[in-house]
DNA sequence: ACCAGATACTTGCACACGCACTATATCGGC
DNA sequence: GCCGATATAGTGCGTGTGCAAGTATCTGGT
């Protein structure tokens, strides 16, 4: 047994306690949002994303990875998302090989509708992480996590 | 705009990156392991799962929890294993309705040829997320977790 | 000007997942 | 002991996903 065994068990540990908080509080929001509003997580932060972007275009390619999706899953996520009218493909005449999306009002609304509820859920699913022994940690160095930007 | 709007708003920055590390990290290993291993991430986990609870057994259900799965899931996930000879079920005599697993040394051998690869890929990984700015606080804060048991 | 290679999105296909439902086994009140 | 309520695992079905291949566009070297 090597010395740097010891490191390898804790990243191993922390991956795990991290997988299982990400499942815990995807699971809920899950529910929740496809129960309420018809959306699943995705497909909420896409909006999410774009609503961020406020008044600003974003790519199909910086959308997968804002989503940690693959390009074609992205494809068919924005065809759904554009289908309902929530958001809409713009050509860019730049990039012609480039497309760009952008919310809609109906999309705007819907995020509007929806970020309520995925708030409370996931207030609830982390109070209920931090109930559980080993999750607990992990939570709360997410609270203490310096605000990006 | 209540007095709690900047708490909601740090937990889902939060949970924005909660997710992004997660799926960068899952992405890395599943396609490592699928490629060396023929093995997916659910799958090592459990077999890992399994390994961890040495000599003795696991409930399906429990596994399903372990996996961050869906019971009919874990059925298949069990039964792709099964088939493949990683794992035997085992009907436990008390509670008839309870079905154990148990690796095989077959399962052993194939997480022992598999770990290494894993904890590398992993080890990669949350160096490659550390070089990132909004991901390397929780990185940080991951490898800190007090050492769970 | 042209062509090879890179980049951005889309499509064909196989597959793992969750939900709703079913089958079997256990437990508790009577 | 019997019967409804609950728990555990498995099955049918629809759907979202990733990979690999395909198409269109851009870029750089000659």
């Amino acid at each position: 047994m090597g010395i740097g065994d010891d490191a390898i068990e804790i990243r191993a540990q922390g991956w795990r306690t991290l997988a299982a908080l990400h499942g815990l509080i995807e699971t809920s929001l899950e529910r929740a949002l496809q129960a309420g509003h018809d959306l699943s997580v995705v497909e909420y932060t896409v909006l999410d994303a774009l609503s961020r972007q406020d008044g600003w275009h974003m790519r199909m390619s910086q959308l997968a990875r804002a989503a940690a999706l693959s390009g074609s899953a992205t494809t068919r996520l924005v065809t759904r998302l554009e289908q309902r009218g929530l958001l809409t493909r713009i050509l860019c005449a730049d990039d012609r090989r480039g497309i760009y999306t952008e919310l809609t009002p109906a999309g705007s609304e819907l995020l509007a509708q929806t970020r309520p509820t995925h708030d409370r859920v996931l207030t609830d699913a982390l109070a209920q992480a931090e109930a559980t022994p080993e999750l607990a940690p992990l939570v709360d160095a997410l609270h203490r996590l310096p605000a990006a930007r």
